[in-house]
RNA sequence: GCCCCCGUAGCUCAGUGGAUAGAGCAUUGGAUUCCUAAUCCAUGUGCGCAAGUUCGAUUCUUGCCGGGGGCACCA
C-alpha cells in the first residue's frame, strides 16, 4: 500500500519540478504516518515538511505543487483514481498530505493474507544474513528461576522475529560448565553428603544453599554407595561435580523445552579449554595471538587486556598473577569464536546486572578485527519482580528459597508465561503477578487474544454448519472478490488497515530488536477485533456479505495465529 | 564518584521530531431472545524539572531531581 503512494509522490514531485514548481529534484525518502483522527484520511506524509530545507519553500508551498500533480496528470492522477486506489488527497495542518484511499484498495490486503498465510508478515530484510543470538546461558549450578525466564522468552522470541524478518537465526545457550563453578558445587554436594553422615561441616557462604543440593547428596550416595566416602577429597568432589552439573544442565534443558525454548547449539565453555593432540586450547590461542598484537600485555605478574584503548573505563585482567584464567578469558575467546563461525552479527541476551560487561566484550569484538558497534548488540533485560496477587514473592537466591521457571510453568502454563515476559519492554521492570496469568479474563493479555482466534472459530463452525461455506478453512478463490467487496462498514475497513501493517511491525521489531512491539500489535488487532464483534454480525440473512465478512475474520484468524506463532504462544480453536 | 535502565492518567505500562498524546486496570453507568459476556460501549484538568538544537521537542543534547541496577587479579 505505501509501495505504491511512495511511487505516485515521487513521480507527481517529479512531475512538479519538470514543470518548474520545485526548485530540486532531491527528493528525501518518504516517510508515512497513520494519522489519528477521522478526517486526516487513511494515510499520510511529511514530505513537504521534511523538503522544506532542501526546497527553500514553505511546506505547504510544496505540498500543493506535489499534489496539483497527483490530482490532476492524467498518467498520475486519473490512473490511480480509476484503479480504485486513492479518492482524494488533502493537504492539512502544517503541510502534511493525507490520502483518502477506496476501500476497494483496502479489500486486496485480505487477498495478501490468504494468499501469503503462514508467510505473512514475513519479509527479507535481513537478506539472509547469519545472525546468532545467544540467551540463557545460566550457570548449570541450580534450576533456572524466574528472571532466567525472562530472558529465555525475549531471546526465543527475538530469534524467532528475526528469522521471520528474513535473517538465518541461530539460537545457542552457552553453558558455563569450565572447572571452578563446577568445583564449588561439587564441594557444596560434597559438603551437604558429609553433613548428611552426620560430619561437622562448615559449609562456606560462597557454596550453593539451595536445598537441591541436599537432594543430590542424597541421590549420589544411594547410586554410588559408601565407596564414595573412601575416596579422596578432591576425586570425590570431582565426582559430585560431574554428578550434579550433568543432572542441572539436563533440568535446564527439560524446563526450557516445557518453556518452548529449543537451542540450535549448546556451546560448552570448557571446549574453549580442551587443547587439541596437536596444539593449544582456543582460549590459549587467542591470548597469544593478542599478546602478540600487544592487546594483552603483562604487569603486575598478570596478564591485561588493553580494553581501554577500546572504551573500556580500565583495563581488564585475563590471567591472574598466580596462573588462573579469569572468567574473562574464555569470553573472549568465544566471541571471537563465534564471529570465526561466519555469523555476521551476533546478539547477546544478559541481565541488566551485567551491563557494566558491555564494553569490554565490545572491545574483544573490535580488537579481534571486527566492529562491534555494526556487528553486535547486548539486550540487557531488566529485574523481574514476581506477585501473587499484587503481592512479592519471596525469591532470594542466597536464601535458596527462589520461584524457579518450572514452578512458573506448572503453574500458569506456557503461554501465559511466555506473553506475560513479552508485554513490557524489557528495558522496564516486569511485574509478573501469577494470579493474574492464571486468571481467564480481559485482566490477562494472553487470553484476551488466544479469545480472538477461538471466537474466530467458533463462527466459521456455525458457518459450516448453517452451510454457508463447505469447509472452515476457507481457501482462496477470485471469486471471493465479489463479496469482500461488501465490507464497507467503518470497522471492517479500520480493522483491514491493522492487518495490512502487520509485517511493518514485524520489520519494525527485528531492527529494534523490540518483542514487545509485536505485542502490542496483537492487543491493538484483539482490541479491534472484539469491538467489530460486538457490533456487527458475521453471519447475516445476506448471504453475500456474511461471506466477506467470513473471510475478513478468516483474515484477522490468520494474522492472530502468525503472531502468537511468533511468540511461541498457541492460537486455540476452542477455550 | 562513574556507568546503564526507568520517570507519560489514581495504578501498570504503550507511543511519537510534527496536526487533538493512547491502552488495560481501578471508578461510575450501560449492553446478552442473537456467531463464546474469557466480550463490548460510555466515563480522563497526565509526558519529573530547566536550558539548548529545530519551522516545530513529550520524543534529540546537556544539566539537575527521583526510583532501580552495576562498578574485583569474583563468577
Amino acid at each position: 500500500m505505501k509501495d505504491a503512494i511512495t511511487k505516485i509522490v515521487l513521480a507527481a514531485a517529479a512531475k512538479a519540478f519538470d514543470n518548474g514548481l520545485l526548485i530540486s529534484d532531491e527528493f528525501p525518502k518518504i516517510e508515512f504516518e497513520e494519522p489519528k483522527y477521522e478526517g486526516q484520511g487513511d494515510i499520510s506524509t511529511n514530505f513537504a515538511m521534511i523538503s522544506a530545507s532542501v526546497q527553500k519553500m514553505a511546506p505547504r508551498k510544496i505540498a500543493e505543487a506535489v499534489t496539483s500533480f497527483i490530482e490532476t496528470a492524467p498518467e498520475i492522477g486519473s490512473d490511480t483514481i480509476k484503479s480504485g486506489l486513492i479518492k482524494k488527497v488533502e493537504i492539512a495542518g502544517p503541510g502534511f498530505i493525507n490520502f483518502f484511499l477506496c476501500d476497494e484498495a483496502w479489500h486486496s490486503i485480505i487477498k495478501r493474507v490468504f494468499i501469503e498465510d503462514k508467510g505473512y508478515g514475513s519479509s527479507d530484510i535481513g537478506e539472509k544474513r547469519k545472525v546468532q543470538v545467544e540467551f540463557v546461558s545460566a550457570n548449570p549450578t541450580g534450576p533456572l528461576h524466574v528472571g532466567h525466564g525472562r530472558g529465555a522468552a525475549v531471546g526465543d522470541v527475538t530469534g524467532n522475529i528475526l528469522a521471520f524478518a528474513g535473517f538465518d537465526v541461530q539460537k545457542e545457550y552457552y553453558i558455563n560448565d569450565s572447572g571452578r563453578q563446577i568445583n564449588t558445587l561439587g564441594k557444596s554436594v560434597w559438603l551437604r553428603l558429609l553433613e548428611q553422615e552426620g560430619k561437622e561441616i562448615d559449609f562456606p557462604t560462597n557454596c550453593y544453599q539451595g536445598d537441591y543440593i541436599k537432594e543430590f547428596a542424597k541421590e549420589i550416595l544411594l547410586e554410588k554407595g559408601n565407596g564414595l566416602l573412601k575416596k579422596e577429597e578432591s576425586e570425590a568432589i570431582s565426582e559430585c561435580a560431574k554428578y550434579a552439573a550433568g543432572h542441572i544442565l539436563q533440568g535446564i534443558k527439560d524446563d526450557l523445552k516445557d518453556f518452548g525454548v529449543e537451542f540450535d547449539q549448546w556451546f560448552s565453555e570448557q571446549s574453549l579449554f580442551d587443547s587439541p593432540a596437536d596444539g593449544s586450547s582456543l582460549v590459549q590461542k587467542t591470548i597469544d595471538d593478542f599478546q602478540s598484537k600487544e592487546i594483552v600485555y603483562e604487569k603486575d605478574g598478570a596478564l591485561w587486556f588493553n580494553t581501554e584503548k577500546y572504551g573500556d573505563e580500565k583495563d581488564r585482567v585475563v590471567v591472574r598473577s598466580n596462573g588462573v584464567t579469569t572468567y574473562f578469558a574464555s569470553d573472549i575467546a568465544y566471541h571471537i569464536e563465534k564471529f570465526d563461525r561466519g555469523f555476521n552479527r551476533v546478539i547477546d541476551v544478559w541481565g541488566a546486572d551485567h551491563h557494566g560487561y558491555v564494553q569490554r566484550i565490545n572491545a574483544c569484538i573490535d580488537a579481534g578485527g571486527r566492529n562491534s558497534s555494526e556487528q553486535f548488540d547486548v539486550i540487557l533485560v531488566q529485574l523481574v519482580n514476581l506477585l501473587r496477587g499484587g503481592k512479592p514473592c519471596a525469591m532470594s537466591t542466597r536464601a535458596g528459597e527462589f520461584v524457579t521457571l518450572k514452578d512458573i510453568v506448572a503453574e500458569v502454563g506456557k503461554d501465559a508465561a511466555r506473553f506475560m515476559y513479552l508485554s513490557r519492554s524489557y528495558d522496564s521492570k516486569l511485574d509478573f503477578d501469577l494470579e493474574l496469568a492464571k486468571e481467564k479474563s480481559n485482566n490477562n493479555p494472553v487470553f484476551y487474544v488466544q479469545y480472538v482466534h477461538a471466537r474466530i472459530s467458533s463462527i466459521l463452525q456455525k458457518a459450516e454448519d448453517e452451510g454457508l461455506i463447505s469447509k472452515q478453512n476457507i481457501e482462496w478463490h477470485e471469486d471471493l472478490n465479489t463479496f469482500i467487496n461488501n465490507l464497507r462498514e467503518k470497522e471492517e475497513i479500520k480493522l483491514i488497515k491493522i492487518l495490512s501493517l502487520f509485517g511493518e511491525n514485524v520489520e519494525k521489531s527485528a531492527q529494534t530488536l523490540h518483542p514487545h512491539v509485536i505485542f502490542t500489535y496483537l492487543m491493538t488487532l484483539a482490541q479491534a477485533f472484539h469491538s467489530y464483534y460486538n457490533k456487527h454480525k458475521v453471519i447475516t440473512d445476506n448471504k453475500e456479505l456474511s461471506i466477506g465478512r467470513l473471510c475478513l475474520v478468516t483474515a484477522v484468524k490468520k494474522v492472530i495465529r502468525n503472531g502468537l506463532g511468533l511468540f511461541g504462544v498457541s492460537a486455540p480453536e476452542r477455550m
